[in-house]
DNA sequence: GGCGCCAGACTTGCATGCACTTTTGCGACG
DNA sequence: CGTCGCAAAAGTGCATGCAAGTCTGGCGCC
């Protein structure tokens, strides 16, 4: 598999490998929650491993945009800005449509069965909580990444993906998935197909109806609790302004 | 501004943002070549951290791609195989189309200055080393980049650029880059004038040519050293197989 | 009654120490 | 003479300790 000798994280007693899985797991699961506070002594303890290694992982995560580091202050799940999210949405879509080129026509009979029982997942979740059913979803596309064999797709798809998963999970709306599912399955049959194109077109509209259920509305969830407390200031306290963002 | 609270390196006193950098520029000027040892020890010394200090950046390198970690072996400057850098180049076409399909049309006056100052300093030191010369180019993409203000267009091609970088430095002949600086400017003039399209064809050219230019011929450097022997090896040693890569 | 300020708890930033792994040099053996 | 094996040296993996910075609760002042 393209996960061994190929990141900073991996190997055989690899504890800082599992942290940074389980916190992203986590984070895309909804089990931790934007802005919860990620302390290195909770986190070691959790884990049992020094604040050395809870650390590192923290550093790791940091960099790949899922939590947010501040000099002297605890780490916390990152809240992502609409813009931010706007912006990673493009950027998917550029990546994963190299994706499907790549892609299409040269997967085997045993990838294609792989990323079925796959969807077949996705479906059996449905009924479940919504979390399953983003992370599964999420998992599709990183398979797909996986498939090309490219590093730096795997690597840059992964993180787009957790990323836009925690976004989902922050502004969208309790959607239904199951057109997400089929849309997944007909990106399949157009890869197996050997159609570049329609899988292409596929993976495009598949990609702007997730971003369009994400980011339904840009007042859906602001950034900043200041922000979501602004209309109910006209009267109240007034110019006090104790912080600029927490 | 964009680069303030942006990632996990930066801050006031912050000597980890100032080793990365260092350690970056390092590499892409081909003051440290791939395959280079990078100790701990030696790194923490050398910037008058302790070794705590100097493994974080070198996590950081890592995930990165600037420097391939192992468990319990010194670090060293990473060496991309000529398929990594094909992929890097793929994707570095495709996330700066992005980049000037942001731009086109959009830039200010000041900005352009800029980006002209940028290049007017690559003239200059077209004459001097080469790793000037690719250095200077590679802080164009990333200027570039940063100008959208779109912080994941900015982290990936910055990361993408100093990879394609050592690339250069790796695979590329002792070429003449006094096209690729009419090119930035070719660049930066269909950007201002507002021509989405143009500049969008105009930097595709350019990268292929930047690729075509870096990877020269799939032999020119194999990765592993047990392949430069290969040919050597028919009546030689024989089946002797030590290790596979070292 | 509200506001600011200060001290204690809490948390991070970082260096150092120790155990374990890899590497290397050297001597013994085939 | 070439090869193997072992032991010292070098380097990483990680926990812990201490200094410095941040948060919180309570007290005094206005």
């Amino acid at each position: 598999m393209a996960a061994d000798s190929d990141e900073s994280e991996s190997g055989s007693t690899d504890r800082l490998g599992l942290i940074c899985r389980a916190l992203r797991r986590a984070i895309l699961e909804r089990a931790l929650r934007p802005g919860d506070k990620l302390p290195e002594d909770a986190l070691g303890e959790r884990f049992g491993v020094s604040r050395t290694i809870a650390r590192y992982a923290l550093g790791q995560l940091g960099s790949e945009g899922l939590v947010e580091l501040r000099r002297n202050r605890i780490a916390v799940v990152a809240t992502p800005s609409w813009e931010e999210a706007r912006d990673l949405f493009d950027v998917r879509v550029s990546l994963e449509r190299l994706v499907v080129k790549q892609l299409a026509g040269r997967l085997t009979r045993e990838q294609i069965e792989e990323l079925e029982a796959g969807i077949a997942e996705e479906r059996e979740a449905q009924g479940g909580p919504e979390s399953a059913s983003i992370r599964l979803a999420t998992e599709f596309h990183i398979t797909l990444a996986e498939m090309t064999g490219s590093p730096i797709l795997i690597r840059y798809v992964s993180e787009i993906g957790y990323r836009c998963g925690l976004t989902l999970s922050l502004f969208g709306r309790p959607h239904s998935s199951e057109c997400a599912v089929n849309e997944h399955l007909e990106i399949v049959a157009a890869l197996a197909s050997g159609d570049a194109d329609r899988a292409c077109a596929l993976m495009d509209h598949h990609l702007e109806a997730v971003a369009s259920r994400a980011l339904v509305s840009e007042a859906a969830k602001p950034r900043d609790i200041m922000d979501v407390l602004a209309p109910y200031v006209t009267d109240a306290a007034g110019p006090k302004k104790r912080r600029a963002g927490g």
